[in-house]
DNA sequence: TATAAGTTTGACCAAATGGTCAAATGACGT
DNA sequence: ACGTCATTTGACCATTTGGTCAAACTTATA
């Protein structure tokens, strides 16, 4: 995971090992490291969500996580490598939302599968995925790495499963890119836009019935949208 | 306009009259005004985009404006304040892309003007686009009159109009509301996530005609989708 | 050209920022 | 019980922040 990550000066990272996020630990007491770094994590996820990063604070962090700020820092250096901690949480859920498009050889259920996932993944982790579509409209300091290596493949891979489902008849003849564009934004919409689609539900967040609705009207507007 | 704009501690604010932008002008000098209004808007829309409100520094501003920050602080009194003049311009243009929505009686013209428009605006105003997603992932601490009043009737009245095209059985029974947030997610995702599409596109911005073909495969996607 | 207003700007300020440090506290194995 | 090392924390620091101010400078007009 980590060779996604490089530091925003482009510099080398004391994060590029695993490791380099703990004091040279060698008796590490896990619990007491594991529910303080969960604690500050969680905060930060919602204050990094809130104010985006240059807006949040350490401050402000530490006194959502409850701890003083000197605290947060001996646990993540700095204040880069924590929102680097919160960013690498969403790559790996959007890496394992990305692996429910290869359960199908039919189109029409391999998309299905992936938007369904991918606004799952919206509707489960609203903070983080805002976080990632910040992090994708700064322009990808954190993850221009993954954007060149691994995104890069992934896309291509899809890409030429669309161009055989086109050959076969299955698609209308698409650019598979346009297509997954459209997939991301609409289902980070869900979480993005969460507060103004409250507002356009009289002032209440969609609730599950609703938010199911919405998912089959994606799934089947894209789907039909699409296939030949 | 300024309804719709309130100060992020929700009391009154300098701005609620147009004129308090500028300090009790009897004989402003309206060429050098406007100029420097343009720039310092200019250069705050850049800062706004990349670094976030929060993250913006009025510093950052006057020096990419090429004014000293006392200068800047003499045309816009608080960072807030030109903040709002910029979210002010997105919006004028939002409301222009809106207003083709209701060029047409039939869905698929309708639709197809709405995208359209919505899709250039991306093109033509990328920042400003991107200050105005924001904007709603923060949870529109700065338009929230906007979309409580006007966002809110302009929906409810599509609504009518998708009602009366699902009853004439020339779209599928779909959500209004899931619809436009479809076509919001996908329209600003071309503004937002401009620099990811680069990477995807080799490293090149998406010339004017791949733009042009995505457009027309969005139209096709969304219309195709959602009529019956 | 005198004047009155609009404009420019360097110097300044209190508060907040990310980060440091050393001393104190706590837990665990022996 | 003790030594060791992880953890905690208040105090501290240099820098940056948004914003102020008064003095200087411009320009239209009487």
């Amino acid at each position: 995971m980590d060779q996604f990550f490089r530091s925003r000066d482009g510099g080398a990272s004391p994060l590029d090992s695993a490791r380099a996020v703990r004091p040279a630990a060698r008796k590490a007491r896990p619990a007491i490291r594991a529910e303080n770094e969960r604690a500050l994590l969680e905060a930060a996820e919602q204050v990094f969500a809130e104010e985006g990063f240059g807006g949040a604070t350490t401050a402000a962090i530490a006194r959502r996580a409850g701890v003083p700020k000197a605290n947060l820092h001996y646990y993540f250096v700095t204040k880069d490598a924590l929102y680097r901690a919160v960013v690498e949480r969403v790559l790996t859920a959007w890496l394992a939302a990305a692996a429910s498009f290869d359960g199908s050889d039919d189109p029409r259920e391999a998309l299905a599968a992936y938007i369904g996932a991918k606004m799952d993944l919206a509707r489960a982790m609203p903070l983080a995925s805002r976080i990632w579509s910040a992090e994708i409209m700064r322009g990808a300091p954190m993850i221009q790495d993954f954007l060149d290596t691994t995104l890069t493949d992934w896309v291509a891979a899809r890409e030429t499963s669309v161009r055989r489902w086109i050959a076969a008849g299955k698609l209308k003849p698409i650019d598979a890119k346009v297509l997954f564009y459209m997939i991301w934004a609409t289902t980070q919409q869900y979480a993005n836009a969460a507060h103004e689609m409250a507002t356009l539900n009289g002032g209440r967040p969609l609730d599950d019935a609703a938010f199911e609705r919405a998912k089959r009207q994606v799934i089947a507007t894209i789907v039909d949208g699409v296939t030949a």
